[in-house]
DNA sequence: GCCAACGTTGGC
DNA sequence: GCCAACGTTGGC
């Protein structure tokens, strides 16, 4: 079981909006950049991951789970780009702010802090857990 | 709004 | 195949 990182300006497509999308979830589109899509390749039905707010409020504010496998990008013109579906599993009962996890020492190692470019990450177990603990949620419940 | 970091493109 | 130029992302 691998754990994910979804980046999303919150102007554009936010967490309140893939709430309102409910059980069915929708597309993760417009990745365009081979190591993210190769991430989205990677994924298995069920995978939990965080959603990310970048820019505006640069904060983890959610969970996700992937609801869909990856399939052809239906906004891509070219057949390269794919996504996977998500659908929210939890909000926050606090959002984890960038500066608070630059702060935990075992969060160091992040993507989100070393590579703030990539749009969608590997998260590590450990680190899932941590930053669900830091959002008040119980990381047991999150991780299943 | 600026700019550093990164990825992509294209000339050679 | 190298690398300069360019575009984009995202933190500040």
């Amino acid at each position: 079981m691998a754990f994910w990182l979804f980046k999303s300006e919150p102007d554009v497509f936010s967490f309140d909006d893939l709430v309102k999308k409910g059980a069915a979830g929708e597309e993760w589109t417009g990745v365009r950049n081979y190591q993210a899509r190769n991430n989205m390749r990677a994924m298995k039905l069920g995978e939990r991951g965080f959603f990310y707010h970048s820019n505006i409020g640069k904060a983890v504010v959610g969970v996700v789970e992937v609801c869909r496998e990856v399939h052809p990008d239906s906004t891509a013109d070219v057949p390269a780009w794919e996504c996977v579906d998500v659908r929210a599993v939890a909000a926050a009962a606090k959002p984890v702010t960038l500066d608070e996890i630059k702060l935990e020492k075992p969060l160091a190692r992040m993507v989100l802090v070393n590579n703030s470019r990539l749009s969608v990450q590997p998260v590590t177990p450990e680190e899932f857990r941590h930053i669900c603990t830091m959002a008040g949620l119980d990381p047991a419940r999150m991780a299943t």
